[in-house]
This record gives C-alpha cells, structure tokens and sequence, in this order.
DNA sequence: CGGGTTTGACCGGCGC
DNA sequence: GCGCCGGTCAAACCCG
C-alpha cells in the first residue's frame, strides 16, 4: 500500500493545473507540466488570489511563479467567454487528507460522483457573509494519493489566519 | 441550540 | 428534443 505516507504534508508535491481537469480538452497534461510550479489566474477582477499565499497551512510557497503562458491564456478566453468565469485555480496535492485548512471557513454543500473518476468530487463553500467563493476537491484518479482542489472566486474578506499572520513576527512559526 | 454534513432531488447546459 | 452529466439546493441529521 502505498498510503503509508508517514506525516500528512500535503506541500510534498504540488502541481498547478489551468482551469479544472478536463479530459476532454485539447490540453495534454505535458501542457499543464509546462507551468511547473506556476499559478494559473484568470484575471477578470482585480483581484488575485491572496488565499493561495497565505493558506495551505501557511507553509508552502507557491507565490512568485507568475509565467503566464499564452497558448493557454487563449484557450482561456474563449471559455471564459463562454462560461463568464472568475478566478478559477487548481492545484494537486500530494495528500491523505482532502480538505485541508487554509485558514477561511468552508461549508460544505454538495457530493457528487463524477464519471471520469470512481472517486466522488466534494464542493465546499466559503461560510463567511457576502462571500460566495467555492471549492471543490477531488482525488486524482491515477494517483490515489494525489488530491486536486480547485478554487473559484475570490475571497471578499482576509483569512482569519491572515490576522495571526500580520500580528505575528515572520518567525513566529518555527 | 446552532452550525456544519449528508444525501437525494432538482435543474440547467451541452452534445447527440 | 432528449438524455446525460456536472453543479446546487435543501431538509434531515449529527455533533459540540
């Protein structure tokens, strides 16, 4: 078995996939490799995705990679366009856990099984007033152990973690 | 008692 | 037009 993994960190392995995983795309998955640690952000607010720094645990940095890669930031637009999209961000994380706290609230609001994988896919919702940013984690169906958590929306208030963060020395952690 | 899960039903979009 | 499929709602349930 290859879940003996001995401590739930989930910032082994982190990779950032454009929009969600779709199998259907004309994107193979040597094009989401290409971004390789990068952020993929739609930009159709001004907002960025803050939660993305700041959360995880506060322990891994997946800021600064900013390599927006044309050919994809097309594709993009045309389904934005389609679909009206906000800020919508995947990642996949290598862990046990599904739900991990980035430091904001979530409600969850819906299980569903999708076709694609035998695992069921988890939809979360942020349970702070106003905000209405979504969630929703699902397990990798090659990689048991992988887990893919895609954000959408942007949060309307800080982290309550972002609170201890800006009151606490930076070392404060170790 | 209040807030979060659970779980099936419902609904809308898309492809055929 | 119909059926599939993904996403959301909401009522019942569970837990602190």
């Amino acid at each position: 078995m290859d879940f003996s993994r001995e401590s739930s960190n989930p910032n082994l392995n982190i990779t950032f996939y454009p929009d969600n995983l779709d199998p259907v795309t004309e994107f193979e998955l040597s094009d989401y490799l290409m971004l390789d640690g990068g952020v993929f952000e739609e930009d159709s607010s001004s907002q960025s995705i803050e939660s993305s720094e700041k959360g995880l645990g506060g322990a891994n940095e997946i800021s600064g990679a900013t390599s927006k890669t044309p050919i994809i930031k097309c594709k993009t637009e045309a389904r934005e366009k389609k679909l009206e999209k906000r800020h919508r961000v995947a990642f996949r994380t290598k862990s046990e856990i599904e739900v991990m706290d980035d430091g904001y609230k979530w409600r969850k609001y819906g299980k569903k099984s999708v076709k694609n994988s035998p695992n069921p896919r988890n939809y979360y919702k942020c349970s702070s007033g106003g905000c209405n940013v979504k969630k929703r984690i699902e397990r990798d169906r090659d990689d048991h152990s992988f887990v893919i958590t895609t954000y959408e929306g942007s949060h309307n208030h800080d982290s309550p973690f972002t609170v201890y963060y800006n009151q606490m020395p930076p070392n404060a952690w170790t």
